[in-house]
DNA sequence: ACCCAGGAAATTC
DNA sequence: GAATTTCATGGG
């Protein structure tokens, strides 16, 4: 019960570079810098030593599910030297912060927590996700609480969801709820679809744009060629990549879009 | 009071 | 069709 879960010589990962930049909303940072977060209705707390990965109230059965969490398997260490040769900002991003890793976050979550990320600001999208967990997700023996799932939400309304103070945003949660239940948006097809196909099926839900698809296709089903483009990058782009597109940074774009994104947000006079 | 926030839909031109 | 406005909410 409170086993704990090690791996050994973990590389290229610091926790907070990669739970508090964005990508995901669940993971809170304790005083000793070890994180506590829910992810597949599983809380935990998770702290590197030295290059000791430790997933504390886990146990083997759920190795799997962290290194796939973690993106373990992943050279990130080859992925940035090769990507650096591509541009000396994105080279200087990438050494910025060479503990970021795209998480493999569950789709569904994914998809609704970028629905809540539109014209909003990280602290409150958190609060937002939190509130809609307490209020519909399944309660966790420690306290916690497991993301609901479509199914659930799907049965919700609009004035239901109220109480999350989500704004806009309430009724296209209800949309994809009830899309991705009934199975009219099938998220599984998203896995593995050509690239603009699963774009178009997430798309089919109101409220996802093409730039909430691309986060819950790179976030949510490690779709590393997705390069989201938000108001940071957008900026990124004009500023320092002017002659460049999405395709420019190859198939780990990705990779490529976090770097820059948190070498931005933690620039912003670079775009003064 | 004003502006912005990991956008997208609705409206207007 | 492309450009602009609107959509809730909260913090600076």
């Amino acid at each position: 019960m409170t086993d704990a879960l090690i791996f050994n010589n973990v590389t290229d990962l610091d926790l907070a570079q990669t739970l508090d930049c964005g990508q995901s909303f669940r993971w809170v940072e304790n005083s000793d810098g070890s994180f506590s977060g829910v992810a597949f209705g599983k809380s935990v707390k998770v702290l590197l030593s030295g290059t000791d990965l430790i997933i504390e109230n886990s146990s083997e059965d759920d190795r799997r599910l962290w290194q796939d969490y973690f993106d373990l398997d992943l050279d990130y260490g080859k992925i940035r030297g090769d990507i650096s040769k591509i541009h000396p900002v994105l080279s200087e991003a990438a050494k910025y912060a060479p503990g970021i890793r795209i998480l493999r976050q569950e789709p569904y979550e994914a998809l609704c927590t970028f629905i809540i990320s539109q014209n909003n600001n990280i602290k409150r999208i958190k609060g937002i996700v939190q509130r809609l967990c307490e209020s519909f997700g399944e309660p966790l023996p420690d306290g916690q609480y497991a993301f609901p799932t479509a199914e659930k939400m799907a049965r919700l309304s609009v004035d239901d969801l109220a109480p999350l103070r989500a704004g806009f945003r309430a009724r296209y949660l209800c949309d994809a709820a009830k899309r991705v239940a009934d199975g009219e948006v099938n998220l599984e097809y998203c896995r593995t679809a050509g690239y603009d196909y699963a774009r178009a099926e997430l798309m089919k839900i109101t409220g996802v744009g093409v730039k909430v698809a691309d986060c819950t296709l790179l976030f949510g089903m490690h779709r590393i060629e997705a390069f989201p483009i938000d108001v940071w990058m957008k900026r990124a782009m004009e500023k320092l990549f002017p002659d460049m597109t999405a395709d420019s940074f190859g198939e780990y774009a990705g990779i490529a879009q976090q770097y820059i994104f948190h070498y931005s947000r933690m620039h912003p006079e670079l775009f003064e």
